[in-house]
DNA sequence: ACCTGAACACCGTTCAAGT
DNA sequence: ACCTGAACACCGTTCAAGT
């Protein structure tokens, strides 16, 4: 049978849930699909635009529909699923920060259009508005890498694990820096755009 | 003569500079100081510890004295000066990036203690403190490797560099962002301590 | 059009043995 | 204490040749 590109990605997508970045090789993932080595290059042009389309793949569920819900809560959901997506996945920050970072990724372009949005709704004009998005993407990554690191590291320290119907200190955390975020785009919307205001 | 853990250190310095980050492996590193490369397995554990000296070697130029600047000044310096480390150097963001990450360089988090001593200052208490110094390094460390990749593609296609006495539009787009972050710290700032304000 | 086989030019890390 | 030599177990990528 023949090899097509959803199936590369699906073996490719397998291979980092059951064993991490690290054993994401070309050389492993032909083992895996039974074809020699170079048979990827047809498909593929190299390792980085197959990674990128391993993050697409795993940010399917990183866009979400926040039309209609005012600047603030389109961007609290955006930068949530884009959190809980990367999170789902192991190495998943990893990833997709390196394929964000390489330029790789068509999603995380889109979600950064989503954002781009949103922070103009808050009253931000044309350059602003993208350095916001880029701003909360950075953000959102920066975070998401460090939060899974350190429960991959505590995994094998297998500390106590504090579950609870309170939200967990982590959470908490990411919300806190976002809104940092939300906040400073408020008093510059507000600045901006009087006739705007504190709304939404 | 025998090797000693900073020659070592500058040897890596200098083949990131001339080469670039990808260039800089053990082995090539070995044949520069013309030892083996298990030589280099004497003086550090692995090359993750040997990329966290590289990296501490950068940022030398990165903790600057802050002290009686006020928490605005303070924030905006740390990350200027941080911003312009690893700038300085081929691929220094990207390479301070990753060892921080990795949990491998103790300038990072020498300059984090800085960041929370002035959100402190501003008002945060504890924990958000701790946030929001870690926010500002990923949204200095995520921007200056966007902004050093782009850099080197278009050093290759050689635009115009529209040099002059105003400020390039990056160190705009730069200022911009961190004034989102100091903003919303003031506004939490003020929100739980009423009583120094809008002040600084 | 799609893939194999084999090569090219490398990696990081370990470790017995030397001095 | 510090280093060599040599090995182990891999990499990403290319490309003539096959079907």
């Amino acid at each position: 049978m023949q090899l097509h590109k959803p199936d590369v990605v699906d073996a490719a997508a397998a291979i980092l849930d059951n064993y991490g970045i690290a054993d994401l090789t070309m050389r492993r993932l032909a083992r895996e699909l039974n074809v020699s080595p170079g048979a990827l290059y047809w498909h593929f042009a190299n390792k980085q635009e197959l990674l990128g389309a391993v993050a697409d793949r795993i940010l399917r569920s990183a866009v979400v529909d926040v039309t209609g819900l005012g600047w603030r809560r389109a961007i609290q959901d955006s930068c949530a699923a884009l959190r809980d997506a990367v999170l789902s996945h192991t190495d998943g920050a990893e990833l997709v920060s390196a394929s964000f970072a390489a330029g790789q990724s068509a999603t995380v372009v889109q979600i950064l259009d989503q954002l781009a949005a949103a922070a103009a709704e808050a009253g931000a004009h044309g350059d602003d508005a993208d350095s916001t998005a880029r701003t909360l993407i950075y953000y959102v990554l920066g975070f998401t890498v460090d939060e899974q690191s350190r429960r991959q590291w505590d995994a094998a320290g297998a500390l106590p694990d504090e579950q609870s119907v309170l939200m967990s200190d982590t959470d908490r955390q990411f919300a806190f820096g976002l809104s940092l975020l939300i906040d400073g785009l408020a008093v510059h919307g507000a600045a901006h755009d009087p006739a705007t205001g504190t709304a939404n």
